[in-house]
DNA sequence: CCGGGGCCTTGATGCAAATCAACGCGGCCT
DNA sequence: AGGCCGCGTTGATTTGCATCAAGGCCCCGG
């Protein structure tokens, strides 16, 4: 009983191409990695060709469907994963059913890196991608030969750090609209990272799931939604995709304090 | 207007010693940092004394006082504080006012390791203390030759995610009891392994600083101390100590899943 | 083509914590 | 010694969001 749905996907052992994205070509010339659609997104871009040969070695790359856990809380974090395509969500319970997400996961994201014996939060699907999976033991052998990956994971974990601080702020001083708003606008800014408008946001995650990562219920996240839409600050396409049709006014409700980096609303 | 308050101390040398605890001397023998009080609490348990010897050569040793302001959020990012003395308060503003604690500093604890350019934080002595400076340009060349280093600050900064996760559940889906419960849990945690028994816990902040941690106003932490206190899980000793009467209660009250790491009640 | 079950939205009501308000206490300055 | 001011506590009231409840939409399977 220790990762069920994962178990059927993941037991055998990967090397099929993603169901969903074909953008992701696995097999290759110099290496699986060499080609990989989200190398430049992840700490993979620092390395040269000998130290993305090694890491060639150590990858199993992977394949996964919606719904099957990658992780889950309390188990002995063995494994280390770079999501390459799809997107995850990564979360914490408490007993009685309450959740929380702490965070999604999109490709160029590491899921497993900060964590000691055991993993301190689940994580599933939310839709099928791909991964490139790592033995966490086999992993810091070779950061301690690759000073560089090492370094730039320091500081990806330094970001990551910082938004959860941005998270923190949001979740203790931020009401329903400004989550929402600093929710999308995040989305849209991470969008603009992998090459996107940054207008438009497309929500592979259900209501239910951006509730519990905006510490609120799905009722509020659709009213909330419904008010942004009155107001003409968004425009919904389908459930799972939005444009932004007012930045800057979406910046605003977002609380931002326009003081330095991310402004400018395109 | 750069540093405020914290110019009339910071702008001399330091080299005074702490106002307040007596037994941290920064002169001596092999070197300020050989004989630290906060050493072993700090990432620099793991050099030897060649590396020891290194880092005192970078380290200026300094006396703040509470409400000296040692970082300011937008600031350029030159700095980076081990804290060896005393407690600090690190935050974010909005515009309106609206502030959000995101952690308190304690000995041991680094300040401005995990950040890009600027600092995505403010942060303010809560008492007087003492705390390590480095120049973050310098102890980046450091750790490139120190690789224990290195991998001893990946992990703290690891460990210092992992508590931004359990923050992000805490102010995303506990109530005003639980979050006061698993904070006074977490000091208490925090001062056993500091040496101290665990049952008498050191409140150096404010309540209004307690609430801006835990996304509360004063007027809730005090009711809810004082709903603790008739409960019989508390007793207040003063206004900012207090002995935890009954751990069992407080980790249930807490939400503590008991699940794995730390049960154990003393 | 119809029925069932997710998922989402909308409305009515309830409640936990915020806000507004008053007061007590203790330290500090005059 | 007296008075001010910051901090903490307590009480009354308000409110933003949760909860409870109902219905719509869409997909999928029979």
């Amino acid at each position: 009983m220790a990762l069920s749905r994962l178990d059927s996907r993941f037991a055998g052992n990967g090397r099929r191409e993603a169901p969903e994205p074909a953008d992701c070509q696995h097999e290759g010339r110099v290496g699986p990695c060499h080609d990989c659609a989200a190398r430049q997104l992840s700490v993979c871009g620092v390395l040269g060709d000998e130290g993305l040969r090694r890491l060639d070695q150590l990858a199993e790359h992977e394949t996964f469907s919606a719904r099957d856990i990658l992780v889950r809380e309390g188990d002995p974090a063995v494994h280390l994963f770079n999501i390459t395509a799809g997107a995850v969500r990564v979360y914490k319970l408490m007993s009685d059913g309450r959740r929380q997400i702490v965070g999604f996961l999109f490709p160029g994201d590491f899921l497993g890196l900060a964590t000691g014996d055991r993993y301190p939060f689940s994580a599933e699907a939310i839709s099928a991608g791909t991964a490139c999976r790592f033995s966490r033991k086999s992993y810091r052998k070779l950061l301690a030969e690759l000073p560089d990956l090492e370094a730039a994971l320091l500081e990806r974990t330094s970001d990551e750090l910082a938004a959860a601080h941005n998270q923190i702020l949001l979740l203790g001083r931020k009401t329903a609209v400004e989550r929402l708003a600093t929710f999308l606008a995040d989305l849209a800014a991470r969008g603009r990272r992998a090459g996107g408008d940054g207008k438009i946001v497309h929500l592979p995650m259900t209501r239910a799931e951006i509730a519990d990562y905006l510490g609120l219920t799905t009722e509020t996240v659709s009213r909330v939604t419904t008010r942004l839409k009155t107001r003409g600050v968004i425009r919904l396409l389908t459930l799972h995709s939005l444009r932004i049709e007012n930045p800057r006014e979406l910046a605003r409700l977002a609380g931002l304090d326009m003081g330095g980096a991310e402004a400018g609303d395109g």
